[in-house]
DNA sequence: CTTGGCTCATTTGTATACAATGGCGCGATT
DNA sequence: AATCGCGCCATTGTATACAAATGAGCCAAG
């Protein structure tokens, strides 16, 4: 691995789980000394963390560190459910490719086996996750519009494994969260088999919202009022006490 | 102007112009030794379009330039009425700020006076395309929503000023275009105003589609067969004979 | 003749020295 | 006392030397 990449990966976490207080400036050298590299890597990681937007760069005066609130979290999950909508639409008016509808099944069948034997382990959790991944992933690079999949990637830095939080928070909500997502994953395949374009987009954002719903739920837990969208997210994640439950 | 900038003007107008051959490689110092600066802003320079696909590299290989396809431009296209749309439901869904609804109605005026007097000068062009996307970049900023606002600026990496093509193609079509695009817009901000987020939605999607009817118009003109999605988009741009269009 | 490994050239990855830029504080002047 | 301007300092921007890695070509062995 290299030196980019790995200051990339551990600045990123670092900003994810709030090491820094919102507003702190990060000069190249200071994330030199904190991570043991000279500056042309940090300056190249520092560059790709700006275009994702967890630093703010100003020119020749550095980064300032930019806080992820819920707030944040919300609006990328948004953004992802109407682009994921979009490409099951493109989908279901283009058809389906012999591979990627391989892929899909195969990913309906891994998901169906899960949801008959709903755990809390971190296995599962795991496992959950993957196969949930997978049909996404599919369904959107089966629209071949590559601009959508990048989009998309783009907005994957924002935590988005809202589940595994939702899942630790409440088991019940877990059980009819995965049974549910499940006949939501028919549905829209169901829909991109039959062609009907308006329906595939409209299922497939109204599922991909369930993260905003996984969200809402968690602030239901914790008892937040709505001010709870101006949170650090890390602080939100933190009150349900679920480690490593940003990635 | 730094270095780096004027680096990644220079390479992305060239890249646009299809002045390297699709699949050329560019090797850092080849840039340098082209441009006349060292290694440094080069290698920021790449990165920057590798993220934004102009170019894509491989781990220790350096890059190849990837060549720009009318496919391309249309997928972007695809993807940012899909974005623009959702702005548009969201702003309805969530009402219309004072300052956000001053600068739509302004937009609003400035583009009826345009459409009473259409010319094919380049004034007017100019002109039309300012008030276009004032009227676009005001409605996605006024969702709020950051991610949406971000996915966009990163689309418009892409060719999408496709409107000075189609108006110097043909005289009718641009009247016309102009005027109905009055009409949409005003259709956008009653649906938003009335509160009718499906309405704006769509209304603003198909609005936005109107540079995808602009390159098939196009494909018209120059009489080309489905095959024209594979073409260079330099060379498609270059059949109508408008120079800086790619802008 | 084919295949395996080894060497070498090419090219990126990293470190560091130096230049330039912009902000901030201090002092002088009104 | 307030303000303007100047100079210093912190920090990024740039150049370049050196290290590391990858792929190609060659040679030898089977």
């Amino acid at each position: 691995m290299s030196q980019e990449t790995t200051v990339h990966a551990k600045l990123r976490s670092m900003l994810l789980d709030g090491e820094f207080e919102a507003g702190t400036r990060l000069t190249e050298q200071s994330v030199c000394d904190l991570l043991g590299v000279s500056r042309t890597p940090v300056r190249a990681a520092l560059l790709r963390l700006a275009a994702q937007n967890l630093v703010t760069g100003q020119s020749n005066r550095g980064y300032t560190v930019r806080g992820i609130t819920v707030d944040d979290v919300w609006n990328a999950n948004v953004v992802r459910a109407v682009l994921e909508g979009a490409a099951a639409g493109i989908v279901a008016r283009n058809g389906l490719g012999a591979a990627a509808r391989e892929v899909l099944e195969q990913s309906l069948a891994d998901y169906g086996d899960l949801a008959r034997h709903v755990e809390l382990s971190d296995s599962f959790l795991e496992r959950h996750a993957a196969a949930n991944r997978v049909f996404h992933d599919a369904l959107v690079s089966a629209s071949g519009n590559e601009s959508l999949t990048r989009s998309i990637d783009t907005l994957a830095y924002m935590p988005v494994q809202i589940n595994r939080i939702v899942f630790a928070s409440d088991r019940d909500f877990a059980v009819q969260t995965v049974q549910s997502g499940l006949a939501e994953h028919h549905g829209v395949v169901a829909a991109i088999l039959s062609g009907d374009a308006m329906a595939a987009e409209i299922l497939m954002r109204t599922h991909s919202q369930k993260a905003l719903r996984g969200i809402d739920h968690v602030r239901g837990v914790l008892k937040l009022g709505p001010e709870f969208r101006q949170m650090p997210f890390h602080e939100f994640i933190g009150g349900v006490g679920v480690p490593g439950a940003t990635g």
